[in-house]
RNA sequence: GCGGGCGUGGCGGAAUUGGCAGACGCGCCGGACUUAGGAUCCGGUGGCUUACCCGUGCAGGUUCAACUCCUGUCGCCCGCACCA
């Protein structure tokens, strides 16, 4: 009889929708459990195998939780602001609200023929105003706070998608919606100053229990240094050229000065500057460039000397040349660099190429070839000479610099602020107002939402001008502080905003006056395990965990940190071993999984390929293993039901309630499914089960293979939902065999094995293994060196 | 260049953290049942010159014992990258 899964797995979604069976508690006596997964961004495409993989892990987690008497809360929602909505919006013409509405009911459709046991009461959507209106509110909070604020800057700006990009979109200098190159482009635009957070980000980390990769991706996303600024006196100003340096020690080895070509003294010193044609074609030829060019195809460096502008050096009083040169860039440090070529490579070969002197103020390496950026002993460096260690060097410096002016101890980030706008439709609107009179002035929070005003067209202006732009209602407003006519800001805010606070709103969704109750925050947060893909951890993880302090920070949430722990699923690559993509052809879709083999075989499948985090290939011949797997399950409901099972049985039954148990929380799900298809093999070989037993399989099998669980619990007279059933529990002392198989070695080679009762002792055990024929016939005649005895493990005789 | 990780049968992967390498699954081989099998069930399956011996990328080392620890080396994947 075989298993009928298009009939019976629809049957319990439907019964699981009706009984609300997996919503959380809003106050309970049970322990809490917070499981977050990242919610998706619902594109046309529907799911894909990877949302499987990455809900998977922390499904089986939270049923097993339930199970075991938790207050679960697994909440899934939609983060559907984005630019993949409004370009099919701008092709189409349909209005992203209907696009977006349509893909979100899609998506839940889906999501529930999967079986996952979300809280379906608590699905947000972060562009839905009731959502929106709370994003807003932080940001106004943060504008407030002057962590939100406008500058001048170059910026990452994508010329295809008309936006601009913060630096975590636009890694690797490409656009991280369409992948065209970025350029660098001088505008006016809104950050968010989580540079003030850096340290608290890294430090932070100590407490949040992830890997090592997790937390170093984050460590060295924001980069920190220490170092110091020196100010080098430029000749015949008054003028000071601050520049940042992690090698105050080498001090006495500046031979030259290296400015960005965008720094602002250029211009301010032009008419000092011989030759200022040649630096401003330099500078128009950087600019051209993007950033992909400036930064990934460099072989040779090249740059601009500044006739007429020297700086002094403040050791050695030396004057010595500056440069403009694009290796060093605007937006790190000062935008300006003492240059050391003896110990610095890149210094080492613009000193090459133009000819400029090498001072080696370190012993060591060879710096006619290259840069010496070893420690040493000290040499030609003044009061430093003789010194070893760099750290006695730097600290001296450092203090000489201090006592004299000249510079003090600083600490730089790579990370930048945050560039948090987007010149497009589909986003949330900045609730501020620019007023000629009384400059930025925030919406009233009680006027929030600012909501989004219908639109026609929602192509993006060509000066990179946001659609809102052209709706003459929604600009023009009036001043909230002075009443006289004022002007809407007109960005929007970029995708990561809705989704950096998304955890919180799922304690209470339907809060009209918080964006949760604090006292719902404190029960649930922090969240106790969130799980989600490796490529989130220096964006989105960040990002959340900034606002997330911020947030803490002015009141309104419990906890410093959000995330108690992290942890990522590895990808599932397809079958040819290539990451999945469509231009590839290798994309496999869920639904088709489900519907040729059922949601219980698919959900066990992308548990069973591998170890969870990490990436491994997609079989299809595979997956038939695991509906094998599913219809022996089938097969036991078929099964004769023996009256008393066997010992070997029972304690098999033990041992895989344990090993599923521990496995689980391990999310080593692989060996979990393994030890449970050991246990129907191990069925079918002994031909019958108890009812018993059976009920306890399916409980431990529920959380991989809810569907079938549930129907076979029900056949068998199972009391309630299988779902919420008791977690079975294990007896320690049945997983432990009477008797044990233990390893002989002679001399360390494996030689055969021996039963022995469990717990021998060393003597009874040599004495075992002697009496073995084979044994005792390869040390006959031997000198017994050494007899080493593991319990229940190992026997080895040494001989010689 | 820096940081993180990985190399185990024909394939995906196990291995209680130094103690029987190859669990479980795929594939393959054989058998049963069949008009039939891409269904199901049972058995086998690292290699080999088969009572032996060799096997966890490669070369050494530590140890009674190494996939596991150490040194060197090669290859692959991921993230960051002229960050001063």
């Amino acid at each position: 009889m075989t298993y009928d899964f298009k009939t019976i797995e629809p049957k319990w979604q439907k019964i699981w929708d009706e009984k609300k069976a997996f919503s959380a508690e809003d106050k309970s006596d049970k322990p809490k459990f917070y499981a977050l997964v990242e919610f998706p961004y619902p594109s046309g495409a529907g799911m894909h195998v990877g949302h499987i993989k990455a809900y998977s892990g922390l499904e089986v987690v939270s049923r097993k939780r339930r199970m075991q008497g938790y207050n679960v809360l697994f909440p899934i929602g939609f983060d559907a602001f984005g630019l993949p909505t409004e370009n099919y919006a701008i092709k189409t013409g349909i209005h992203p609200r209907k696009v977006t509405d349509k893909n979100i009911a899609h998506f839940t459709e889906q999501l529930k023929q999967v079986g996952f046991s979300f809280d379906w009461d608590r699905v947000i959507d972060t562009t839905d105003e009731s959502y929106y209106k709370w994003t807003q509110w932080i940001f106004r909070k943060m504008f407030d706070a002057g962590l939100a604020f406008r500058d001048t800057a170059l910026v990452n700006y994508c010329p295809s998608c008309k936006v601009v990009l913060s630096n975590e979109d636009s890694q690797g200098g490409k656009c991280d919606v369409c992948h065209s190159d970025v350029i660098q482009k001088s505008k006016d635009v809104w950050y968010l100053r989580i540079t003030k957070y850096a340290d608290r980000l890294i430090d932070g980390l100590e407490n949040v229990e992830a890997s090592a990769s997790i937390k170093q991706q984050q460590v060295n996303w924001i980069g920190r240094s220490t170092g110091a600024f020196v100010n080098f006196s430029i000749s015949g100003t008054d003028e000071k050229l601050k520049i940042y340096t992690t090698r105050p020690d080498t001090l006495y080895g500046v031979t030259f000065m290296v400015m960005a070509p965008e720094h602002p003294l250029i211009e301010k010193y032009a008419d000092r500057i011989k030759n200022i044609d040649d630096v401003n074609a330099y500078k128009a030829e950087c600019a051209k460039k993007t950033e992909f060019e400036r930064t990934q195809l460099v072989k040779t460096k090249t740059g601009v000397k500044l006739e007429g502008l020297c700086a002094i050096n403040p050791v050695t009083k030396k004057e010595v040349p500056i440069y403009i040169a694009d290796y060093v860039m605007m937006g790190y440090g000062t935008g300006a660099i003492m240059a050391v070529p003896a110990h610095d490579q890149r210094d080492f070969e613009f000193a090459k190429t133009f000819g400029i002197d090498i001072v080696q103020v370190i012993k060591g390496g060879d710096i006619e070839k290259e840069a010496f950026t070893e420690s040493g002993e000290m040499i030609n460096s003044g009061f430093l000479s003789g010194l070893t260690t760099k750290e006695e060097s730097i600290a001296k410096m450092t203090a000489y610099l201090e006592e004299n002016g000249i510079g003090e101890a600083g600490v730089q980030y790579k990370m930048k602020d945050w560039a948090f706008n987007r010149q497009r439709y589909w986003g949330e609107p900045i609730p501020i107002i620019h007023c000629k009179y009384c400059g930025m002035v925030g919406v009233p929070y009680e006027e929030l939402p600012l909501r989004l005003p219908d639109v026609e067209n929602f192509e993006p202006g060509t000066d990179g001008e946001s659609p809102l732009a052209k709706i003459p209602e929604f600009v023009n407003c009036k001043c909230p502080k002075c009443g006289r006519a004022a002007r809407r800001e007109t960005d929007t805010m970029p995708q990561w905003a809705g989704s950096s606070w998304y955890f919180l709103r799922f304690i209470d969704p339907h809060n009209e006056n918080a964006l949760a109750d604090r006292e719902k925050l404190d029960y649930f947060m922090p969240v106790d395990w969130y799980n989600g893909g490796m490529e989130h951890v220096t964006r989105h993880v960040i990002y959340s965990r900034f606002w997330h302090k911020f947030l803490y920070d002015i009141g309104v949430v419990p906890c410093d940190e959000p995330y108690k722990k992290r942890t990522a699923q590895g990808l599932i690559l397809g079958p040819d071993g290539e990451k999945m993509s469509k231009s590839r052809g290798n994309v496999v879709d869920p639904l088709d999984v489900i519907s040729e083999h059922g949601a219980d075989v698919l959900r066990t499948y992308v548990l069973f390929m591998g170890d969870y985090t990490m990436s491994a290939p997609w079989s299809d011949s595979s997956v038939r293993g695991c509906r094998r797997f599913i219809e022996r399950v089938w097969g036991l409901l078929f099964m004769q039901k023996g009256k008393g099972s066997t010992e070997k049985l029972e304690s098999s039954f033990h041992k895989t309630v344990k090993k599923v148990t521990n496995d689980i929380e391990q999310m080593k799900f692989n060996t979990a499914i393994a030890s449970m298809m050991s246990l129907v093999n191990e069925i079918y070989e002994t031909g019958s089960l108890t009812t018993d037993e059976l009920g306890t399989f399916c409980r431990i099998l529920s959380p991989f293979a809810p569907h079938i669980s549930e129907e076979i619990w029900e056949r068998i007279g199972g009391r309630g939902l299988c779902s919420l059933a008791q977690w079975p529990e294990y007896d320690e002392s049945k997983t432990v065999d009477s008797t044990v198989t233990v390893a002989v070695q002679v001399s360390g080679k494996m030689k055969g094995t021996i039963q022995l009762p469990k717990g021998c002792d060393k003597d009874a055990a040599l004495a075992a293994a002697k009496r073995d024929e084979k044994i005792a016939s390869i040390i006959e005649g031997h000198d017994i060196i050494k007899e080493i005895f593991v319990p229940d493990r190992i026997v080895n005789i040494v001989i010689k």
